[in-house]
DNA sequence: TCATTGATTTGCT
DNA sequence: GCAAATCAATGAT
């Protein structure tokens, strides 16, 4: 992948649809971002869905300082910090977000990219890039293929809503993180 | 100002 | 499988 490839990112419009058909249709595009000139590319293999009245959301209690970036157009960064990491999701409708959680690495990507703690770290993610656009800023989102099968089962970590099935991940592929996806798919 | 909690990761039992 | 690390955001006092 060259450098122009890096300014034709996914239209805003991609962004602005129901929160699991982006979770869904994001497999399998691309994550990038220019560090020092070289570019870190991934192809993204595992998300969660954020929604409107999920009590498992940043943003079921309001916008917050923290939480802002949530309420911004379709296509805006929200990266916040937990237990000394950092997790980076995209907004799509007014407060509703895809968390990113693994990333299949494709160039420039140095440690692991499973697990939403280490992709942030992977491509240098905090909250000075929170707010920023994917369609502009410096990290992107680029668009890929699609996969062929999408696993879809509980969200990881959460304390509240834990039955609902809002984790979707690309099936069989060996860097969705753990715990390891469910026997079948439900394309 | 204080206490609680956590969209994680790691390491140990 | 489970708990500790470790700290900022949040809500209560």
């Amino acid at each position: 992948m060259g450098p122009e490839e890096f300014d034709r990112p996914l239209p805003r419009s991609f962004f602005d649809r129901s929160t699991p058909i982006v979770a869904r249709a994001l497999l399998g595009q691309r994550v990038a971002r220019r560090v020092a000139g070289e570019l870190r590319v991934g192809r993204i293999v595992e998300t969660e869905a954020y929604v409107t009245g999920d009590p498992a959301s940043h943003a079921y209690r309001g916008p917050t300082p923290r939480n802002r970036s949530m309420f911004g157009p379709p296509g805006t960064l929200y990266v916040y910090r937990i237990h000394q990491v950092h997790c980076a999701n995209i907004v799509t409708r007014r407060g509703e977000a895809v968390l990113l959680r693994a990333v299949e690495p494709e160039q420039g990507i140095e440690g692991s990219t499973q697990g939403p703690g280490r992709l942030c770290r992977a491509f240098a993610l905090t909250r000075a890039e929170d707010g920023s656009d994917v369609r502009t800023g410096a990290f992107r989102v680029l668009p890929g293929g699609t996969v062929r099968t999408v696993a879809v089962g509980p969200r990881v970590g959460i304390s509240r809503a834990r039955a609902r099935r809002l984790r979707f991940a690309e099936a069989g592929n060996r860097w969705v993180s753990l715990p390891r996806p469910w026997p079948r798919s439900a394309d």
